[in-house]
DNA sequence: AAAGAAAGTTCCAAAGAATGGAACTTAAGT
DNA sequence: ACTTAAGTTCCATTCTTTGGAACTTTCTTT
């Protein structure tokens, strides 16, 4: 095992809940020696990789990674782009929006822009969720065809929730109905009370693929606002969509039943 | 030499102008060999640091990356990165040095780094002293308009010093003239004999403002130093500027008569 | 379409870095 | 001042890393 494991490893401990590490830190949380802790906290720090903060024995991300991680969103230009869309539409609208990208079965928030409502969902960037189990990982499923999504559950899954999908039938029934309108949407999945509007999107050079993705309480949403909301990420994504010469993109197609639920 | 320091390197390669890496140009860029260039980013690539084009043989920095590089944003607080850089301008140059916050129409100092001359200015944490009439306040009312000037200001002021702005279209010309420079500059005006410089600076995502300053005596500074100092403070402003996106940042711009006052 | 050039990958033994337990030092709490 | 927790350094063993050369793939040219 290379040295660069750990220190992924060690990148990878960081969560937005978690911003420094301290060596006990790493012993618990990857359970190596403390020498090795000790060492490599100290030569990654040499590097660059990391920083401490103040005079103290906490580590923390350096400069360097945030320049790079800066890069990220240029060299995936795409992300760069859903961003600016979800960054309007979430101004417009006060509700909290972000970008996630599918990492195998699940996904994760690339970007985020909270809302400005009192009530509003936070998001954590860095957290995986299922992919099958929110309606961004089903706008992104919805880019594949039924047998790579079957591919990717060799032995099913378990339903998180009562509104999630509960076996692969009813995920493929949901995938065609997000493939029909446009745009995917969940309803008390991950957290209760919360709904999502989510909208897949990719760009074919690159091969990257990004869910935008407005979040908002379900109790303070009127169907005219949901509706708008919509409207304005799929508008967005369309045009990105355009840009891209995106052939998966599945372009809005409100039914009647949609426009009035 | 650990393949830390590689990997390091590599990441070091990525800037503005380079998105993304193949092996040839780790070859030309670090002189290694072309076998250690690709398992080196392959490794990387395997432990989630770097990410491939497409199905390109192009290397990018991956989303790790971007997560951890947006936590520093949290982790370090623009104070601790304005302070850093101070810090290091005032190690360079031996001069007084501090971060200062704007609380409405006052200033106060957050951190300071004492200077190592003789004749030294020694700044207090904590002193309020007016926006209007020192180099860190107009470097912070620069980036508000005319308007939220006047606002701050409803009964107009008194200038405590002859060359502190003595009414509100001085003062308005002064700042207008520290936005086309880039940083502000005082004369005498809190304190006889002594100069001070300095850089406006924001986090949009947080809110906050901060001034970098560099004082010193005006009587033992050659204009050759002065113009150093406002080069250093500026550029390193400016890098934090760009990673926190300050749209209202405004850059070094030294007019002829600057360089030859 | 075939040859040539450029870019990337794999192989190998030598060289050197990483490992983890234990002893040691430093900091923190009582 | 004592006790405990946290962090660092040391060491021989083990296993990764190194760089040249041969090999494969990919792109360019005629």
């Amino acid at each position: 095992m290379s040295i660069l494991t750990a220190a992924a490893d060690v990148l990878r401990c960081f969560s937005s809940t978690r911003h420094d590490v301290t060596v006990t830190d790493l012993v618990t949380l990857l359970g190596m020696p403390k020498s090795n802790a000790s060492r490599l906290l100290r030569a990654m720090r040499d590097e660059g990789l990391l920083e401490t903060v103040g005079d103290s024995k906490r580590y923390r991300p350096a400069l360097l990674l945030a320049q790079v991680g800066q890069l990220y969103r240029f060299a995936a230009s795409l992300i760069d782009r859903a961003d600016a869309v979800v960054g309007r539409v979430s101004d417009q609208i006060g509700h909290t929006g972000y970008i996630s990208v599918r990492r195998g079965n699940e996904v994760v928030a690339a970007t985020a822009h909270p809302g400005r409502h009192a009530l509003r969902v936070v998001t954590s960037i860095g957290d995986r969720i299922p992919a099958f189990a929110s309606s961004t990982g089903r706008a992104l499923l919805a880019r594949l065809s039924d047998d790579e999504v079957r591919a990717l559950y060799p032995k099913g899954f378990t339903a998180p929730s009562e509104t999630a999908p509960r076996d692969m039938d009813e995920l493929l029934a949901r995938l065609a109905e997000t493939r029909r309108a446009g745009f995917a949407e969940s309803h008390d999945e991950a957290v209760r009370g919360v709904r999502a509007i989510s909208v897949g999107l990719g760009d074919p050079t690159t091969g990257d693929e990004v869910a935008l993705c407005i979040t908002f309480p379900a109790a303070t949403v009127e169907p005219g606002e949901r509706l708008s909301i919509i409207r304005s990420l799929a508008e967005g994504a369309a045009e990105i969509a355009a840009l891209t010469q995106d052939k998966r993109f599945f372009p809005l197609n409100l039914s009647s039943s949609e426009t009035a639920p």
